[in-house]
DNA sequence: CTGGGGACGGGGCCC
DNA sequence: TGGGCCCCGTCCCCA
């Protein structure tokens, strides 16, 4: 999708929309209670270069809190997720997505699934908790975080077992600076990870201690700069001739973990690493947990250096998200649940690589290539193969055409000459020390204003107001989309709202849907749409949503920072959710958000029988009646069973008698709507007299000279028409048409027009057919029925012509209020036509 | 053409 | 908030 020609929709641009837009937004809204240093604070955060932020100041000015998923089934439980997925996994906010190699389902990184605006908190870091005394003799401790307390180690939070430890573990550690998008800090006891820089669609998390947590770890305040640190380093081994078998140094104690610069354990010789050769020790015995994964090797080639996957990548490289996500099967992208315990044994060479800042960062050079995939020793000094790749733009998830591409709402995100981003552009990013030898001229992040304002527009739509960053509520489909209220997401280009959205796969349903037995372990029903993909629509958990941080801390009550994710309007003193696309209201924010599926084309629920997909849970379940060929509706009169209440109630019309559908132009009554319109083709042949403005014709000539005489809405002034400027207006004239049809089917046209009348008998018809219906002189009377059976509308000398339609009394008026209307029987529209 | 039924979509409301 | 249930409406097919 990078060659896209709607690069540059305002999908695009406003699915990168940030904080900054949403605070601007609130800040000038009615309903907005955010009091100047608010927006101040905001745009602090905004501006604010965080890399220089102090622990405190992250917790303090930071706005958005987004939580894991929540982790209900314990590793004990019978439930799906227990069995399929590790906590790790299951725990990962749906404004993300996990990074997989190709052929495997193993986690190799964690991606964003959307723009995420900078200043949001993730965490906190999920593991088992070793203190000083309890820390294992022969830890892994590669995914250790200490903990401080008073500038004295407190304790370990191991994130090793992914039973124990939740998503964060995955999250790769930043080459540098500029790659950087996350940072880690120790608010209170916990490990949280803040991004520092808005993160669009598709890029991977990449972190590195903030800068106390790195002083306070005596690491270099930036990856780059670890990266430099343990490129030298790795010289001087290579220098050195270091042997493979090179005795590894125990860590006895957190803080050796910490001051000792000697690396851990490694199973890799850096001899072996230099020549591109993978270790002859088995992977399995130094991560017991996370096995070695058999993935494509890049570095066979000893003429490739430290960063071969960077500078050779294959050619046929493309990310590796999951194998689903690249063949489009929306049941079964990476969502956690529908990962296997068995794919979890394929794991990354160096789990080490993932998001354990802590494991042992000052590891010798030696550490840092023992394996091909970590040139760092541990933690976040760690680099696996894949992070190198890291996060691709969004459309290189998707293959051009997929039917997935379209639901990535910021797909190539917009760069300031109009291009995207490219490959090659990536490279560099993910490869700053080699960026020299790809393409550089394509920024990654925007980095300057010109480029900030085109990725963060300003809020197109006054009641994205609501949608302030204060309190983001989740979108369809996602956290953030909250942040921007979805008429701008959906901009003039983008019809479907939730397009943006992946597919989320959702878990096998636990109970006894008629549906759930039949389909395969691997493609169960869905019980939960995605989406946000919508939002995966989706469907989100409660605490997935993310918070203002610092609202909340600063006391201020929640209720007046709530922010919407859809413009809200208020009918009747009750809050209305309206749809940005067809502008339909729904009373609850729910319902609104499976409307929108209507709109976007998502379709969560598939029948596993015949793979049709369905907007609603309940649609399915209603389907899968048809393949079980039950009939739980059964007629009280006759007995017969039918599949749907609905299809029973038209049923029962059969023995009641009722025939609600009656043709406005004929006597004809029928049961069902459809048969009304069939019947209505009939009274619409044989009309030679068509007007030459619309699609109006007639039976006979004066109807349609009565028609012409400023009842034809395309003709226009042309024809004398008034312009017709009010939906009242059009009403009105509507039902003038209404009349005429009804008079030009009726015997009395057929003897009106055998009296060739002149303009004076014109104007005469007209004052009978319709004239008389908006008389000043009747409107003001209260008792006015112009169409009340019985009543002669025309003179005595047409007989009488009366509507066959008796409940439609019609009250029109030339520039008084439309009176209402008593319709008590289902008259078939003029949109049916 | 009419009548009957099957299947499905969309939305409201309640929990 | 999301799921379940219910209802209405619509389209299609067939006798």
């Amino acid at each position: 999708m990078l060659t896209s020609e709607g690069a540059h929709t305002m999908e695009q641009d406003d699915s990168l929309r940030g904080p900054k837009m949403a605070s601007t937004a609130t800040s000038g809204s009615d309903e907005a209670e955010m009091t100047d240093t608010d927006v101040d604070m905001e745009m602090d955060v905004e501006e604010a270069d965080m890399t220089r932020w102090t622990e405190a100041e992250f917790e303090e000015k930071c706005t958005y809190i987004v939580k894991d998923t929540a982790w209900e089934a314990g590793p004990d439980s019978d439930s799906v997720i227990a069995t399929t997925t590790t906590r790790a996994e299951a725990s990962l906010p749906r404004n993300l997505i996990f990074k997989h190699p190709a052929d495997s389902k193993e986690v190799v990184g964690v991606c964003s699934r959307e723009y995420i605006p900078k200043g949001t908190r993730f965490g906190p870091l999920v593991g088992e908790i070793y203190t000083a005394d309890s820390i294992p003799r022969d830890a892994n401790r590669k995914y250790f975080w200490r903990i401080h307390a008073d500038g004295e180690f407190h304790h370990i939070v191991d994130g090793l077992d992914e039973t124990r430890s939740n998503w964060m573990r995955y999250v790769n550690p930043a080459h540098s600076a500029t790659e950087q998008n996350l940072a880690a800090c120790q608010n209170g006891m916990e490990i949280y990870f803040y991004t520092v820089k808005p993160v669009p669609a598709g890029a991977e998390l990449l972190v590195w201690y903030c800068h106390d947590f790195a002083r306070r770890l005596h690491y270099p305040p930036s990856g780059e700069q670890m990266m430099q640190k343990l490129k030298q380093s790795l010289l001087e081994v290579k220098q050195q001739q270091v042997s493979s078998e090179e005795p590894s140094v125990e860590v006895s104690s957190p803080s050796a973990v910490v001051a000792m610069p000697t690396p851990p354990k490694r199973e890799h010789s850096v001899l072996s690493i230099l020549r591109g050769t993978n270790s002859t020790s088995s992977p399995s015995k130094r991560e017991p947990s996370r096995p070695l994964p058999t993935r494509p090797n890049y570095t066979d080639s000893p003429e490739r250096p430290l960063y071969p996957r960077a500078l050779y990548p294959a050619p046929s490289f493309r990310p590796h998200m999951s194998e689903e996500f690249l063949s489009h099967k929306p049941g079964q992208l990476c969502y956690p649940a529908t990962r296997s315990p068995g794919n979890q044994s394929s794991a990354t060479p160096s789990p080490s690589a993932r998001s354990s800042p802590e494991s042992s960062p000052q590891g010798s050079p030696s550490g840092a290539v023992a394996s091909q995939a970590s040139f760092y020793p541990t933690g976040l000094g760690s680099y696996t193969s894949y992070s190198s790749h890291s996060a691709p733009p969004s459309s290189s998830f998707y293959p051009p055409g997929a039917p997935y591409s379209r639901y990535l709402l910021p797909h190539p995100y917009p760069l300031p000459g109009g291009g995207v981003p490219t490959l090659g552009g990536i490279f560099p990013r993910m490869y700053p020390l080699y960026s020299g030898l790809l393409p550089t001229h394509v920024p990654l992040l925007p980095s300057d204003p010109a480029t900030r304002r085109f990725l963060m527009p300003e809020p197109v739509h006054p009641s994205s107001i609501s949608a302030h960053r204060d309190f983001l509520l989740p979108g369809p489909t996602s956290a953030f989309t909250a942040a921007t209220s979805l008429k701008d997401k959906v901009g003039p280009h983008h019809p479907y709202p939730g397009h943006h959205h992946l597919h989320e796969p959702a878990h096998a349903p636990s109970s006894g849907s008629p549906t759930a037995g039949t389909a395969p372990p691997s493609e169960r029903m869905p019980t939960k749409p995605t989406s946000a993909l919508l939002g995966n629509t989706n469907e989100h958990c409660a605490d997935e949503e993310a918070i203002n941080l610092s609202k909340v801390k600063r006391g201020i009550g929640s209720a007046g920072y709530k922010a919407l994710p859809y413009p809200l309007k208020k009918q009747n003193g009750k809050i209305k959710y309206e749809c940005n696309v067809c502008n339909k209201t729904f009373g609850q924010l729910s319902n609104l958000k499976v409307h929108l599926r209507v709109h976007s084309g998502e379709r969560p629920f598939k029948c596993q029988t015949c793979n049709k997909g369905f907007t609603q849970l309940a649609h399915l379940q209603k389907h899968y009646l048809v393949h079980t060929g039950e009939k739980p509706h059964e007629c009280q009169v006759c007995h017969k069973r039918f599949s749907s209440t609905s299809n029973l109630k038209t049923h029962l019309r059969l023995h009641s008698g009722e025939k609600p559908y009656h043709c406005k132009l004929c006597p004809a009554k029928f049961t069902q709507f459809v048969h009304l319109k069939l019947h209505k083709r009939l009274h619409s042949r044989d009309r030679p007299h068509k007007c030459p403005h619309c699609h109006r014709h007639y039976i006979h000539l004066c109807s349609l000279r009565l028609h012409l005489k400023g009842y034809c809405l395309a003709a226009g002034t042309s024809t004398g028409s008034p312009t017709i400027s009010t939906q009242a207006a059009l009403e009105e004239v509507h039902r003038a048409n209404e009349e005429i049809e009804r008079f030009d089917v009726s015997e009395h046209a057929e003897r009106l027009e055998q009296l060739q009348g002149g303009v004076e008998m014109e104007a005469i018809l007209e004052k009978q057919v319709l004239g008389l219906l908006w008389s000043e002189a009747d409107i003001k009377s209260p008792h006015f029925h112009p169409r009340r059976k019985g009543d002669e509308l025309l003179s005595p000398g047409y007989g009488t012509y009366e509507s066959s339609n008796e409940t439609s009394v019609i009250k029109m008026r030339h520039s008084s209020p439309i009176l209402p209307m008593n319709v008590t029987v289902k008259q078939e529209s003029e949109d049916h036509a």
